[in-house]
DNA sequence: CTCTGGCTATAACGCTCGTCATAGTCTAGC
DNA sequence: GCTAGACTATGACGAGCGTTATAGCCAGAG
């Protein structure tokens, strides 16, 4: 019997990704995500089998895409039409959810991993999300002539500065630090591909 | 009776703050945070009365205040020496916990306040922390001659960037993130200073 | 020595946790 | 209508939670 899956799973997912980016993950409940997805507890444990660790890894999974998604549609105007994309996102986020949502990417990578030694799927997970965010930037940031040695720094300055930003924002409960950091990102990505340019141009002359 | 208080009190706050940097808040319980600082349990509530909230609020004004003092030290220095301080403290920490532990103020940060009106304290702290931190670089910034207006923004980008990047390292499992940003953050501070500096002697000419 | 008061030990309160098992209910295919 | 299999309802398991209460320890003051 082949059932398009209804609808709860893929709500149980985003429900999950908004849930841990707001309390964190060791301290968000099975019972909680299933109460924040309007599904029933068993329901989780049917789509999920393997349990909270399964949901949490599919929800930075699922995170952690829609991110690539946006990034992959705005980098195409360029480095700074993504980096805006990318922060109006957030900046959606945070504010929509009056600063109380923010990244469940981050969210899951400041929890320790239980005392064994292989590490919980849902970090990796998380490892790979920024990873891949920082390619498509620095990716960006070449083709658009960067130098290629600074790209892959600025990209990960931009997302580390994002995540940090986003963080402090919510602690202040004040868009200020996301604005600082989205102004001079901005500059700094400007003056780096103008530098080049001017560069070639030199050079071509 | 006039006692110094025993060596448990600050013990267990400077504990607490250890261990809400590696599980977050939410997650880490009173019989934990005991536990790890080797003392009663009973002891908390005898020294914390107010319980929980209390002991996380003082540990993040604890960590806060640590990292203040580093600061005000080592700025002396010019920004870059405060900057390369500020990194190598991260630096230790992360390490020595091989990925364990981050930043209190951070995971205290990303945890949903509970649905109440007002904020709680260990919030607040947080937020005090962070804004302490950028204004103590953005001070030595602007005395060491950067942009006015530039000064709050390149703080707010160092402290979110550090933030950010302590995160992803904890994910990845690898000290990269960090090294990249702080290569980048150096440059930027170093450039700033200098355009700064060249355009005073300008003015001066 | 007694006694006071800071500290600790222990147990208990009601509650929630992650997970599992079992017994349903409903719908699609025959 | 009937049956199979996808989904849900319900309750239970041991464990841990934050917090409080009570009784006990033990150093220092008188």
């Amino acid at each position: 019997m082949v059932r398009s899956g209804p609808p709860s799973r893929e709500r149980i997912v985003a429900g999950a990704a908004d849930l841990i980016s707001r309390r964190g993950l060791n301290a968000t409940s099975i019972r909680e995500l299933a109460k924040h997805a309007q599904a029933p507890l068993g329901s989780t444990y049917h789509y999920f089998p393997d349990g909270k660790q399964q949901l949490a890894t599919e929800a930075v999974r699922y995170a952690g895409a829609a991110v690539e998604r946006l990034l992959r549609r705005e980098l195409d105007a360029g480095p700074v039409a993504g980096l805006r994309a990318f922060l109006e996102m957030w900046r959606g986020i945070v504010v929509a959810s009056d600063f109380r949502a923010g990244c469940p990417v981050l969210a899951v990578s400041v929890e320790e991993p239980p005392p064994g030694d292989e590490l919980p799927p849902a970090l990796i997970a998380a490892a790979e999300a920024f990873q891949d965010w920082e390619r498509l930037l620095a990716g960006s940031l070449r083709a658009h002539g960067a130098d290629p040695e600074r790209a892959p720094e600025l990209a990960t300055l931009v997302v580390a500065s994002v995540e940090g930003a986003i963080a402090m924002c919510r602690a202040r409960r004040d868009m200020g630090p996301l604005d600082r950091v989205a102004h001079r990102l901005e500059a700094l990505i400007e003056t780096e591909l103008a530098a080049q340019a001017r560069q070639a141009a030199q050079g071509r002359q």
